[in-house]
DNA sequence: AGGAAGATCTACT
DNA sequence: GTAGATCTTCCTA
């Protein structure tokens, strides 16, 4: 198998709306005992600070958002509904804000998520923001794990070079959105949570 | 103690 | 595709 090469604290130095367009086409890679479960991230949401009413950064830190403000490169998972969801922190160190990994197409360890997540088919896999953590056995443990370095069981690496076209649209699920569209995926992937 | 939360599943049309 | 039940965790009172 190729050598997966995870991406520098740098790109995710930025704002949340151009690290979500970029994280598309990346790969997200768990290693489970000693097996490599990889997909590629084709759907992204970017959460801004205080004044984003949907973000748990809109209030002051409690115990359980605090992560927002650590380190770019942070996982941050965060509970809803009975889901763990991913989140990347962006933003210098301080500046709270993050991007929520929606969706993945699966590439690699395939049979160990579909055993996960009791489905057998690979477009039901993790075409949700719920859905891929439980594929890849991600849950409150792994908070504050650094996508940036090789050796993390949760890491980020940079994809395949290739050409897509991005759809922005407004976010799903949130009960106050911004008018600001900040939802990003890849055009006609089969592998997205919702048209 | 009560309820909201960035979701998912099932069962319909 | 849409509606409603149910999901679990953690906040707020």
């Amino acid at each position: 198998m190729e050598q997966y090469n995870t991406l520098p604290r740098k790109f995710y130095e930025r704002d949340a709306r151009i690290v979500a367009k970029e994280l598309l086409g990346q790969i997200l890679v768990r290693v489970y005992k000693n097996n490599i479960l990889a997909g590629k991230i084709v759907e992204t949401e970017a959460y801004l600070g205080r004044d984003d009413p949907a973000s748990v950064a809109r209030r002051s830190k409690v115990p359980y958002s605090e992560l927002m403000w650590e380190d770019p490169g942070t996982a941050f998972i965060y509970a809803v509904h009975g889901n763990w969801l991913l989140n990347i922190v962006t933003m210098p160190r301080g500046k709270a804000s993050a991007v929520l990994i929606r969706a993945i197409e699966p590439i690699n360890g395939i049979e160990i998520m579909m055993k996960n997540r009791e489905v057998a088919d690979t477009k039901n896999l993790t075409n949700g923001p719920g859905k891929l953590t439980k594929a890849l056995a991600i849950d409150k443990r792994f908070n504050g794990v650094d996508v940036t370095k090789q050796r993390s069981p949760i890491k980020i690496c940079r994809g395949f070079d290739e050409n897509f076209e991005i759809v922005r649209r407004h976010r799903i699920g949130v009960s106050k959105d911004l008018e600001e569209p900040l939802r990003f995926y890849i055009k006609d992937s089969k592998f997205v949570s919702k048209k």
